[in-house]
DNA sequence: AACAATTAGATTGTGCGCAATTTGATAGTA
DNA sequence: TACTATCAAATTGCGCACAATCTAATTGTT
């Protein structure tokens, strides 16, 4: 029971695990307000974020989507499936190599996209933060995630 | 094409969404940390928090539990029939009121615990944030998700 | 040309998270 | 007492995320 160490006494919830579940609690407070202006047209907050980058970036192979999203294919697989059963986007097989599937936006993917140019201003304001606090945040979880990548 | 809107022109990732995105990102490499740390205890991240929460605050009713970690019976009620199966918790109906049931760390679960306590601290030193940085993301976070809940 | 190794996607299985519904117990009221 | 409303937990259904496996196409080697 030595109140000295730094990393916390067992019995309290140390201050890293608060920041930890504190970023997952943060994450679905995001994610809940994003479904609300998501709901209407359709797409969940992943979708979103991978209509956005493929409408952006061109034709993207699967696994160029991935690095992007750093997701692979067990999860993009499905959700690419879902999106081009609405009409979002395309997936054709590359005629110059046959493994490769290339997404793209389609049209209504695009129209989807313009309907939803207000969505990031709505989150800024929800979020509460200053611009100056966005790119404090912003270069902080870039700085973490590296390290966590890395440091294996 | 002009520079000078603050939030941001369509065809680019908007800060904010940066923003969102880096923080599933972030999220996604501590859980890799955890899932890395916590595999050979056979615990999940939300199961390591919840055997920490049932074991710091005595027996809890499963909706108790969900305030603390902000989860609802859709989540915890096969989480905790897992740890149950495993025999880190016990679930017990309360006589006095049968609808709720009274969630406690086994002793096997308070050993469990008592062998992860050196994980917090790995958890630290991998984020490689200084203790002010920590309490400046954890305060960010905090009222991040204050806005978010309450701005409905 | 034939065969092994690699690569790209898809698939399977498990767990988390949330919305919606269901089941059972407790309160509250006519 | 009987009937309704409320409440707690569990269940169902769907989508995301990840590990592991599988299939098919390409590349490399002999």
């Amino acid at each position: 029971m030595s109140p000295s160490n730094p990393t916390s006494p067992a019995g309290a919830l140390s201050l890293e695990q608060q920041i930890c579940y504190a970023m997952h609690t943060t994450v679905r407070a995001f994610d809940a307000v994003y479904r609300e202006l998501l709901a209407e047209h359709g797409l969940s907050y992943p979708q979103y974020i991978a209509l956005m980058t493929v409408g952006e970036h061109g034709p993207l192979t699967v696994s160029g989507l991935g690095e992007h999203l750093r997701l692979d294919s067990g999860t993009l697989s499905p959700l690419l499936k879902r999106m081009e059963a609405a009409g979002l986007v395309e997936r054709v097989r590359d005629p110059e190599d046959e493994r490769r599937v290339l997404v793209s936006a389609t049209p209504a993917g695009h129209d989807r996209l313009a309907a939803l140019g207000d969505v990031p201003h709505q989150i800024a304001v929800r979020s509460g933060l200053s611009r100056q606090e966005m790119l404090d945040l912003h270069r902080t979880l870039r700085q973490v995630t590296e390290r966590l990548d890395t440091g294996a």
